[in-house]
RNA sequence: GUGAUUGUAGCUCAGUUGGUUAGAGCGCCAGGUUGUGGCCCUGGAGGUCGGGGGUUCGAGCCCCCUCAUUCACCCCA
């Protein structure tokens, strides 16, 4: 057990795996521009009220999932972020950004902290990559940001997905069904677990979310979400559906689909991936029209986001085996040294290589030609460049492909010619 | 926070009912080829068997504690 180790829940990502988080980041980059969505970029930690009031004291992750701190006894207490919407919100609320224009969209990528137990797919430093779009929340609004999930998805060539939708009814359908429930579940309290006692005062439509097989039967029976909507919340919820089947979008209703922060409302979303055992939702938002107001705006900023997790989107995507495109590149050539008093003039040929971008390593180590010859096969240089005693005389370096063997002898001149189209053929490949 | 699981070389793992100097494959380094890689052959480095305590003539194997890992619950991305 070495003495220093990676705190738990949190781990290294080696270059190979870095090419991969590369590799989706563009994509994201890619589908958010085309989509109108630009990067914002928040601070990591902000003050904890803000996290209390945006996501809401009742939830686990205020509750017993935050990391905070406090820089000096008297300073105020702060966290590290644990989700991001309450933090974009912050921005746009602070610079008064609605100001500017109606419309927000923007798009951001991530690390969070929850202090919670790490399993597959879930660690105390994760990653998201996701998008708000303020200002509106109209059903296109939903569908746009449903669909730009999608379609990151669908370009990285994910298959087996299932999109689950419901709708949570708006404030006043809340509080109708809320009251509902808590008559419902009130007489079987005792049958209820500690868990599920508690959000009957504070949040009972959370109790429906309860996996505990012995209420399984009790929550079958509650009165039903969807009873309680009012006219305008069902066509709003149908009219997002009817935008997803327009676009070809596949998805379950599921009256039970709850979502675990408070500031959802109406339209809630969750994406599930068929690979990833237990912790199985690669991405999830919804609709967030009161998030704004609970925050100190003056008014009201309707809303609508999602969130995907990096890491277990990655974890699918090996699952599926998506990542054999994206192979690391190797360098083009590789200088080997004859002797060392020849070492100073090997760096002088890298450095006239690199100059004319051609991709170069050399030993740095003073090792023998076997070993450099070795690295240069391990690292997959595609050509040897000797530089030794015969080539200083005559001026005509020693070049050898390393896939065919063949070796020629050329000028300086001819060598950055050749090198150059080489490499300006490997930028061509994907 | 609860439950279970696993900790032996850089990696993946063997290690028989507790019994001499703890092994293999891969990887790494070097030599076989003093101007040339991959394949092959030979050799080498690298382990306080997670840590601490106990039982025993003797512990990698048994017992206790502890740390860490992984998976699951809870919940979420």
């Amino acid at each position: 057990m070495p003495q220093y180790q990676a705190v738990k829940g949190t781990r290294d990502i080696f270059p190979e795996e870095v090419a991969r988080w590369k590799y989706v980041e563009g994509v994201v980059d890619a589908q958010a521009s085309l989509y109108g969505f630009s990067e914002i970029r928040i601070p990591v930690f902000e003050y904890t009220e803000l996290f209390q009031r945006g996501i809401g004291s009742t939830t686990d992750i205020v509750g017993k999932e935050m990391f905070t701190f406090q820089p000096d006894p008297k300073g105020r207490s702060l966290t590290l972020r644990p989700e991001m919407t309450a933090g974009v919100m912050r921005a746009a609320i602070q610079n008064n950004l609605l100001a500017s224009a109606p419309v927000h969209k923007l798009y951001y990528m991530g690390e969070l902290f929850r202090k919670e137990r790490p399993q597959a797919g879930r660690q105390r430093q994760f990653s998201q990559f996701g998008a708000e779009l303020l200002g509106v929340s109209s059903p296109a609004a939903v569908a746009e940001v449903i669909t730009l999930m999608m379609e990151v998805f669908r370009s990285l060539g994910l298959q087996r997905l299932k999109l689950r939708i419901n709708s949570l009814g708006d404030a006043d359908d809340r509080l109708r069904y809320r009251v509902a429930l808590q008559n419902y579940f009130s007489p079987f309290a005792d049958i209820l677990d500690d868990a599920s006692k508690e959000r009957l005062e504070k949040n009972p439509l959370r109790i429906l979310d309860s996996k505990n097989p012995a209420l399984q039967e009790l929550i079958a029976g509650a009165p039903k979400l969807y009873e309680y909507l009012s006219e305008a919340s069902v066509q709003d919820f149908e009219k997002v559906l009817f935008y997803l089947k327009e676009r070809t979008i596949a998805f379950d209703i599921d009256h039970r689909l709850v979502r675990g922060l408070d500031y959802y409302c109406n339209t809630a979303f969750e994406v599930t991936s068929s690979e990833l055992g237990a912790q199985d939702a690669i991405g999830g938002g919804g609709r967030y029209d009161g998030l704004a107001r609970e925050l100190g705006s003056s008014t009201d900023v309707p809303a609508v986001g999602f969130a995907v997790g990096m890491e277990r989107l990655l974890m699918t995507m090996e699952k599926q085996a998506l990542f054999d495109v994206v192979a690391p590149q190797a360098p083009l050539v590789y200088v080997v040294v004859q002797q060392q008093e020849l070492a100073d003039h090997a760096l002088q040929m890298v450095c006239r290589l690199r100059n004319a971008s051609i991709k170069t390593e050399i030993d740095l180590a003073a090792r023998s030609m076997k070993a450099q010859m070795r690295e240069a096969n391990r690292i997959k240089a595609s050509y040897a460049l000797f530089v030794g005693a015969t080539e200083l005389t005559t001026g005509l370096y020693s070049l050898k492909n390393l896939a065919t063997s063949e070796q020629t002898m050329l000028t300086l001149e001819a060598l950055l010619e050749l090198l150059g189209e080489s490499a300006a053929g490997m930028q061509l490949q994907p």
